[in-house]
DNA sequence: CTCATTAATCAATTATTTTTGATTAATCGC
DNA sequence: GCGATTAATCAAAAATAATTGATTAATGAG
């Protein structure tokens, strides 16, 4: 058997891979995906009802929220003592496929032909 | 400050995120973006000559390979002794938006109004 | 001012992922 | 068969990321 012809054209480099790099790390995760889940169906929520809801300690939770909040597909409102989280619905609109932007969607707010 | 009634509603757990953590993880890193952009530039290319373009050792290209075929975001077609590897545009194309989509889509076959 | 509450941060440990160089298995031409 | 080439795999080391429990800073109520 023989190797077609090489063809060697170096790699156009051109693409600054790293910005995604830091999204897809963020995404990454079952527990922030299950945060931002949550996040979704909640609107906005603050660290204390969340570490029910995910049933995480506070300090592990603040650790992944930071991590999402960094990556920018969450952002945080204080108010008084509490911070209070959203999903950035632009930002994960921009990143994630139609059919998966529907599982960042509230349930009752999905198109029919959804998921 | 009084803080907004809790209205505390247990976590839904009803998506599995795994699938969807395997496949981020395999996106999280910055020389597999590069080896999809690669790939989807070139075609189909063996990993003889993906270790020049992407300038990798053979054993280090094979991991990043591997990870990326296991979350199903490429293919392999073996010849002889040759692997050639190429993208899985349907599965790239049903978790990334369409603007990302368009990066790893040939240059030449963009639509206009596309990046 | 004092005390309680919230959430971010820190340092140390644990766990996971990546890199490296060597080895192995398979294919092919001679 | 023999030697060369390709690419997957392996084990050890290095680098990163996640978890844990404690501490800190800020806010607000009494």
């Amino acid at each position: 058997m023989v190797k077609e012809l090489p063809v060697f054209v170096p790699a156009s480099g051109s693409v600054d891979f790293s910005k995604y790099e830091a999204k897809f790390k963020a995404l990454a995760d079952q527990k922030r995906l299950q945060i931002m889940y949550e996040l979704t169906q909640r609107g906005s929520v603050c660290v204390c009802d969340l570490t029910e809801v995910v049933m995480m300690p506070q300090s592990k939770l603040s650790y992944h929220l930071k991590i999402l909040l960094e990556a920018g597909l969450i952002t945080r409102e204080t108010r008084g003592t509490w911070s209070y989280y959203e999903l950035n619905h632009e930002e994960v609109n921009g990143l994630l496929s139609p059919e998966l932007c529907c599982i960042f969607r509230k349930v009752d707010e999905r198109p029919t032909d959804c998921c």
